[in-house]
DNA sequence: GTGCTTGTTGCACGAACGTATAACAGGGTG
DNA sequence: CACCCTGTTATACGTTCGTGCAACAAGCAC
């Protein structure tokens, strides 16, 4: 069906096929024949290539969290040099394409309920979160953020923030990305002036 | 194996047992011969008593949800009758067992993935959040929050209690359940005191 | 062109899946 | 005790799963 190609090339367009099928048909349907179907190649190329569909399937895992972290890398740098514009940045880069995405959310659940129970997969998604949470850490303490408070606040925002991707993504009439990022943005702003009132443009609702 | 039993019963004993398995062996682990077998009956019965494991599996999400939504109101009976301790008391039950609980998100993250694609299980997860927010949306107005303000802080409350209460189940030694809660009261303190600064003793951090 | 390496295919195998069905057995009613 | 209703079991069937394997073929060295 499909012609030689480079044996990088080919596991790229495996683990993209492994990620839309996941997104399209969950978790159920992340069989061997149904990849390969969607990659337009026999199914036995991908024990060839992977060596099995656990470690296809972790291979997606680790290219969708690079993914992530990338886009929110490069809307810190987009961001310029001001610390809370960076911060900003990268909290509501999380409500915006790439990363608000259904498809995603999608990805990321099925890959969450095959990653149960196998301990290479659950220490992948400890370090992917570690990593997002110590970014979080940085970017807060480069906005004056006091080091004693850094720890907890930077859990407040991740929590929020996912919890508000998820919601998104999940039932996206509820509320709008942009209600999204002023949320966000008040909590941030609630951070950083802990002794100032919220000021009313920021404010939630 | 198992001696003739009420039909109610049984159904309960299935539902428990399919609860139990999604918990500790995920999305992938239930088949109807392995909840037949935590259950200790034959699998034919799934089919007799469910006709299909897709309706047990279903009927599982609504007792998993009615369990969550019993436990938030009993914490809600439980404060009295003063709005805001009734409020602090809804959120703070999020992060209390029987709803803080590894094996509950497990169980929530399969059925989660199995209900992706399907509109009746999709549904059913639309009306249970639903519930959910317009519970909190009474409680931020009995508090006295504006009528205007109530649909976005009821919006963000929801998505910082569920990043919260995801990410302490999801690895507990990040922070504890009580560090939770104080993130959540001190958001909850900005949303009632809009116009004045957080109280420094629920300050974030 | 010839031969070797290797990406690729098609198939076969055993295991596990969901479920339909027939036989068995418990428990209330006469 | 006999009878019927129905919960329960055991089995069987067709499908789909993951994967190992032998054969095919595309590209490259010579």
């Amino acid at each position: 069906m499909s012609k030689r190609a480079n044996p990088e090339d080919r596991r790229r367009d495996l683990i993209e096929a492994a990620v839309r099928v996941l997104a399209e048909r969950g978790a159920a349907g992340a069989s061997v024949r149904t990849i390969a179907a969607a990659a337009n190649v026999s199914p036995g190329l991908v024990t060839h290539h992977f060596g099995g569909v656990d470690r296809l399937v972790a291979a997606s895992y680790d290219h969708v969290a690079a993914q992530v972290a990338a886009a929110l890398e490069a809307a810190v740098a987009a961001a310029g040099s001001s610390p809370p514009a960076r911060l900003g940045a990268f909290v509501a880069a999380n409500f915006t394409a790439p990363i608000a995405d259904p498809a995603l959310l999608a990805t990321w659940l099925a890959l969450w309920s095959l990653a149960r129970g196998d301990p290479a997969m659950l220490a992948r998604h400890e370090h992917h979160y570690a990593g997002f949470r110590v970014r979080l850490e940085v970017l807060l303490a480069e906005c004056g953020v006091a080091p004693a408070r850094v720890r907890l606040a930077a859990i407040g925002v991740t929590a929020l923030v996912d919890g508000l991707w998820l919601e998104l993504c999940l039932s996206p009439d509820s509320f709008s990305a942009d209600e999204a990022r002023r949320i966000a943005t008040a909590y941030l702003a609630g951070l950083r002036g802990g002794d100032s009132p919220l000021p009313s443009g920021e404010r939630v609702g």
